[in-house]
DNA sequence: ACAAGAACTGAATAATGATTCACTTGTTTG
DNA sequence: CAAACAAGTGAATCATTATTCAGTTCTTGT
């Protein structure tokens, strides 16, 4: 026998792949899903197109998982929001503050995430990164409940509204045509719109006005 | 001089016209935008592929007005709804209600009009759609401003809230996936997903529980 | 019936990109 | 070093459909 999978080998395949990850998600994140081409994203990661068929079955695989590893990064974030101190009213609004100003930081990888049209098998990794909000979501509304400080309602069924009203509320300042008619250096207050939009979600749990 | 326009090649044209769109629209209606394709429709409508392109520049375009119309239709009966009797709120659980209970009934076209990925052209006409509810929606809140039955608020923004709550409560149960799985006769029972998106909705506005 | 012009036809074309695969290069071990 | 095998390459291929257009058929007014 000659050649044996070897680590050195295995360390640098991985590194290939990683480096296919991050120009996918770096395409990705400028110009969205649509535009991203495999032989772009094959050129700015040093390989040949072919390549990257070593490492994904297809296209829609790659995207799929570049949909997944950026929605990771938002769900985390939200959920450590959701862990901090406050009662559940007070976490939440915390928690749907961080997504808010997450997206319309990083307007171009949102808009991809919550509006994009894509290929099928990423929009069920869609699904599922709404679902994973959901449930995050619905989990402080029912500690909310327990705590007193929510009145009882049906959990899951507020989570989706939650956000669905903030997805909504972004899609218009999102959108590309938006994102591409504004000024550079984009210095823009976004507390307003947030303030809106967090009345209107802490008022549909609530009932109560601030 | 030999041939000239006449009465009854236009009224002909007009009727090939028709009969393209009501076919394109049954397509969609069917199975969505996405699998709709221009040889389906032209053989469904007894005509040639190319006379398609002698009514419509693309199929971009037929698309576009395919979903204007099914939007104006939803987006008349909500009109409609909001045009009754009763105080703004009521006026405004109707018209909520109207949209959820269509949707449910009419599932692959709501489908196609609030979540399906589409062309760009169809994807302005959706957010012109999405616009013509905040619009509509608007109004009434700040109807109810006046009236004192709801609190003073940026009703533009409730608005949009109230598009984007309602729709994620649909994007679910009307999914593909749950529609192809769902037995038939289908005679679900739609009430309690419709209330509770509802109460979730009238609080958010009024703040008022029931 | 005929000429002039519209409208219709549908097989052929075009455009777009993803995917493949025969070949080259690199790695490992005896 | 050589054999054995893996990984990498990228030009060529394939697949999918929208769109075109040269030729045909239909209408109209004389």
């Amino acid at each position: 026998m000659a050649y044996r999978e070897t680590e050195k080998m295995r360390k640098r395949k991985a590194e290939a792949r990683q480096r296919i990850v991050s120009c996918a998600y770096q395409c990705v994140a400028e110009n969205g899903f649509r535009s991203a081409r495999v032989t772009t994203i094959a050129a700015m990661a040093g390989v040949a197109t072919g390549t990257i068929y070593r490492h994904f079955e297809s296209k829609e695989d790659l995207f799929a998982e570049i949909f997944r590893l950026a929605t990771q990064r938002e769900v985390d974030k939200v959920a450590e929001a959701l862990a901090s101190h406050g009662d559940a009213t007070v976490r939440l609004e915390a928690a749907l503050r961080q997504f808010a100003e997450r997206a319309l930081r990083g307007p171009v990888m949102a808009w991809s995430l919550i509006a994009e049209p894509v290929d099928p098998k990423v929009e069920e990794e869609r699904l599922a990164y709404r679902q994973a909000y959901a449930e995050l979501f619905e989990q402080a509304i029912s500690e909310g409940m327990e705590e007193g400080c929510i009145p009882e309602q049906d959990a899951r069924q507020s989570s989706t509204c939650l956000v669905g009203a903030i997805a909504e509320s972004l899609v218009g300042p999102l959108s590309p045509a938006q994102i591409n008619s504004r000024a550079e250096p984009r210095n823009d207050n976004y507390e307003p719109l947030v303030n809106s939009i967090l009345r209107f979600c802490i008022q549909g749990l609530t009932g109560t006005r601030r």
